[in-house]
RNA sequence: GCCGAAGUGGCGGAAUUGGUAGACGCGCUGGUCUCAAAAACCAGUGAGGGCAACCUCGUGUCGGUUCGAUCCCGACCUUCGGCACCA
């Protein structure tokens, strides 16, 4: 029997696409139009994973099962080549990011075909071309003619590495989103976009799409709407500030007020005599770094002004404050301290012995002091008129007690900041603006876009935490489009969450010179049906392609409201897990590296800055079944995995695994292995048993005395008819219904996998040769086909029809009828426990059924003589005797 | 601290969402074939007991609801993700 050779099959297979132009995409076509789409990859000189996969091959499967469904789809492939990932691999390697992305890219493509992924390449895009991020700019260009554009002064995120960055750029620990550690606040003037303006839209919306639950909560919660009121506080001297809380119930317990030590207010509310004290305060809270500040949340400090401002509800005097837990950019900077409803009001107060007056009394309150601050909600005392309403409702009625007098009104605060864009960096979109002296800042016209970004050599970021494009002078110098007089042009560059912020819309007419896109074409092509990509970039691209594709709504260039209508992300692929000789280990010390059996590396104590990447389990743990463990007494630690990287030796690239066992088995491993989101270690092992089922169906197919039994067996061809086709319209049922919902390893576990070991049970020579035979084989090929597609066109090809792709065949379809079975397994319980198991036929009626039950001798062994008091029928399920 | 997700064999994971726990695959054990090994194929494989038919226990822990709980409720433990002085 010839064997299956997939090396040989899938570079034929590959070969047809590409000279068939297999996977081309008719965006005019009259079928309905399916988009399917993988965040597009910034290319790196490292190449793909089989981690990378598991966001592509998905999408693929995706993409040909809504193909053979009838669908026209567009599965497009692009390379998000500008930014900082780039420029830094550029740095470090010496080579010009405009050449280097080109060839990552050009592995990449190489890599994505080998493992047989669909795409229409006609339409690769790359966001570092001029073509492409001349429309970039166009969109900047758009977003500052609508005010959602502008530069600011103020103190901002700063990574040592990257530079600016966004707060959605820095990570809680301190690091930014590329990892680097030192991140720290700086004065810079920088450029925004105005974000903050669509927050509410941004959460509203969220009702639109279906994306994960936990995804949508995340963005929420980043974007923290919170609601309540501004109160405008007097200064003895005159002045009026405001202040924001989302208690207004708890006005009548504010004690003393916080300025935050950045507020425009501290220099004028200090008193006479405190200049010197307030200045030092200022001036440590700006020298100590945001994490710092947070890290200290817990020991509150701060300093009194010696100036006074009135309640506005009640005319009390009470002291201002600075102090650095009330932060600037949140609110107004200012809060009225309410510290018997707060807990970090409370410890200050309690610090620098403020009055603590309760105004919501708990359930039970006796009166006494609280340990704590109390903020539930409760009953409102000590608040004039006030008195005795619930907090909810007292919150309601000074609001419009503070409207009806002018003195504040209800508001909204979000914690979201407005999106920091401009970098100081070359390897960018240029912004396109320039500075006259005479006109200030002024648009490029469209029509002289796009500002190309100037080849150069030194594109090293510059210490002076300044552009490197500053030094081009032949570029940077411009006339100015409005007055013609000299010009500077703006030397920032866009940050790369800009250029990803709206690719989606170029692949759908990627070579349209009149605009960004075919606004008729995005029309019907928006949004993404189906978006998958990792769930990392929660609150960076998923938020900010949001925004944008808000403002071309607003713009009138889409009729739709949310650019990606279903969203999946994909799980994490660790390392391969190993084992580690601990002895091997200790010898060369705390933080050494140590080389495991199965060839991994393992930092035992890593140091304070570097990832734990294995962690070793206890001895108690060890699988000791193990051979491997076995033989070598207690030395031995089994080590679960870390995230895959290249300074750890242990990625496992596409190519290795394409050679060793094939592209079908790669995809088919990826897939089955577990949930498309879930996180688990890489396991080699794992390929054999696809390639073992793909071995099984290939000689099924092919060869049909591979089955079980021969033509003399008493299972008569007629009888495997029947059973066959219940079989195989199980399995349609099983595929079709899976991948609708992407559950990818039941697809392959029951719908494939189980499939062909029901039909080896059934299959003769005789019976592989019959109609039905053969009509099972044709279906089976057309549902491997997603999964496996060099295996099923070479199976197509040869079994079933020669010269046109099994793509160009339709998905079959079932009928529920035919896939039910004639007999069911019916359960058999006394009290709940099970007894017994009988065969019944599917339509049996509850009386017959209990009969039945009642027979079973396991029934009345367990009955024990015992009453029947109640029977509980599930039809088709199970029959329960309750005894007593 | 707050928000969220998850804990099932030696491993990855199934289970029609209240009705046969452990599908499918890996690994392991035994067998067939072979001089031998690999591959392939066959059988077995949650734990404990029994010659056996069978019995008992078993889905992180403890309790509850129910004829029946991996699934629902309460408390707790653990792991992972996100946020974190946001007034």
């Amino acid at each position: 029997m010839e064997r299956y050779d997939p090396v040989a099959i899938e570079a034929k297979w590959q070969k047809f696409w590409r000279q068939n132009d297999t996977y081309r995409t008719d965006t005019l076509s009259e079928k309905q139009p399916f988009y399917c789409l993988e965040f597009f990859p910034y290319p790196s000189g490292d190449g793909l994973s089989v981690g990378h996969l598991r966001n592509y091959i998905p999408g693929d499967v995706v993409g040909r099962f809504m193909r053979m469904r009838g669908y026209e789809v567009l599965h497009p492939m692009g390379w998000d080549a500008f930014g900082l990932p780039a420029e830094q691999d550029a740095i470090d390697k010496g080579i010009h990011p405009a050449d280097s992305t080109k060839t990552y890219a050009a592995n990449y493509r190489r890599q994505l075909t080998l493992v047989g992924c669909g795409y229409d390449w006609s339409r690769e895009i790359n966001s570092s071309d001029p073509d492409y991020y001349r429309w970039t700019q166009w969109f900047f260009l758009m977003l500052y003619r609508r005010g959602l554009a502008y530069r600011a002064e103020g103190m901002q995120w700063w990574c040592p590495t990257c530079g600016a960055l966004a707060n959605e750029e820095v990570l809680a620990d301190g690091t930014c989103w590329r990892g680097h550690s030192g991140v720290h606040k700086r004065p810079l003037k920088q450029w925004f976009f105005r974000i903050t303006e669509y927050a509410d839209r941004l959460i509203d919306d969220l009702d639109l799409v279906d994306w994960p639950e936990r995804t949508k909560r995340m963005q929420v919660n980043w974007i923290g709407r919170s609601e309540g009121a501004d109160v405008v506080f007097r200064t003895e001297s005159g002045r009026e500030f405001n202040v924001f809380t989302t208690r207004p119930d708890t006005l009548y317990g504010a004690t003393f007020l916080v300025l935050a030590p950045e507020h425009s207010l501290v220099a004028e509310l200090t008193e006479a005599g405190r200049g010197e004290e307030i200045d030092a305060y200022v001036r440590h809270a700006a020298a100590m770094s945001e994490m710092d500040r947070s890290a200290a949340a817990g020991d509150k400090t701060g300093v009194f002004t010696g100036s006074y401002a009135v309640n506005p509800i009640n005319g009390e005097r009470i002291p201002i404050w600075v102090a650095d837990y009330v932060l600037l950019a949140y609110g107004s900077g200012a809060i009225m301290a309410v510290p018997a409803h707060d807990e970090r009001d409370f410890r200050f107060a309690k610090k620098y012995n403020l009055p603590i007056r309760v105004v919501v009394a708990p359930p039970g309150w006796d009166g006494a002091d609280l340990e704590e601050g109390f903020v539930g909600d409760g009953t409102m005392v000590n608040s004039g008129t006030h008195d005795g309403k619930p907090s909810d409702e007292g919150a309601r009625a000074i609001v419009e007690e503070l409207e009806a007098t002018g003195r504040g009104k209800a508001s909204v605060a979000y914690r979201m900041r407005d999106w920091l864009i401009s970098r100081q960096r070359y390897w960018g979109c240029p912004i396109p603006i320039v500075h006259c002296d005479g006109c200030g800042e002024v648009a490029v016209p469209a029509a002289d876009l796009p500002v190309l970004l100037p080849h150069v050599d030194d594109f090293a970021p510059q210490q002076s935490h300044r552009s490197p494009l500053e030094a081009i002078g032949d570029w940077v110098h411009t006339t100015c489009p409005s007055c013609d007089g000299p010009a500077r042009r703006e030397t920032d560059t866009l940050g790369g969450f800009a250029c990803s912020s709206w690719y989606y819309l170029r692949f759908i007419s990627p070579d349209y010179a009149d605009g960004p896109f075919d606004t008729e074409a995005g029309e019907r092509w928006m949004p993404v049906d189906l978006y998958l990509g990792g769930s990392e970039h929660t609150v960076m691209h998923l938020l900010y392609a949001r925004f944008w594709f808000k403002v071309m709504y607003d713009e009138g260039l889409i009729p739709h409201k949310e650019p990606f209508a279903k969203l999946r992300h994909q799980g994490m692929l660790l390392a391969e897990d190993g084992w580690i000789d601990i002895a091997t280990a200790r010898l060369s010390g705390d933080t050494a590296i140590a080389k495991s059996e199965a060839g991994l590396a393992v930092h035992e104590n890593p140091d304070e800055g570097s990832r734990l990447i294995y962690t070793a389990r206890p001895k108690a743990e060890l699988d000791l079944k193990s051979e491997r463990i076995s033989t070598n007494g207690s030395e031995w630690a089994a080590v679960r995995s870390g995230s895959m990287s290249k300074s750890m030796g242990n990625v496992v690239t596409p190519d290795a695994i394409v050679e060793k066992y094939g592209a079908d088995s790669l995809r088919g491993y990826e897939l089955f292995m577990a949930p498309m989101d879930g996180t688990l270690p890489w396991s080699e092992n794992g390929l054999t048993g696809i390639l073992r089922f793909y071995q099984r169906l290939w000689d099924l197919i092919l060869f049909d005395g591979a089955g079980r039994l021969t033509a003399d067996d008493p299972v008569e061809i007629e009888e495997a008819g029947r059973r066959g086709v219940r079989i195989v319209q199980r399995a349609i049922k099983k595929c079709t219904e899976d991948l609708a919902q992407l559950r990818f390893n039941t697809m392959i576990a029951n719908g494939l996998m189980e499939t062909v070991n029901e039909l080896y049970a059934i299959w003769s020579p005789d019976f592989g040769q019959s109609p039905e035979g053969r009509d099972i084989k044709q279906k089976l090929i057309l549902l491997l086909a997603p999964v496996a597609p060099h295996l099923a066109e070479e199976l197509w090809e040869r079994v079933v029809q020669g010269g046109r792709s099994v793509f160009d065949a339709e998905w079959p379809d079932f009928d529920e009828s035919l896939a039910a079975s004639e007999t069911v397994t019916m359960v058999v319980q006394v009290n709940g426990k099970l007894r017994d198991r009988i065969e019944v036929g599917a339509g049996i009626s509850e009386e017959r059924a209990r009969e039945l039950a009642m027979a079973s001798p396991a029934v009345a062994a367990h009955l024990d003589g015992t009453k029947v008091s109640r029977v509980i029928y599930v039809p088709g399920r199970l029959v329960n005797f309750v005894a007593g």
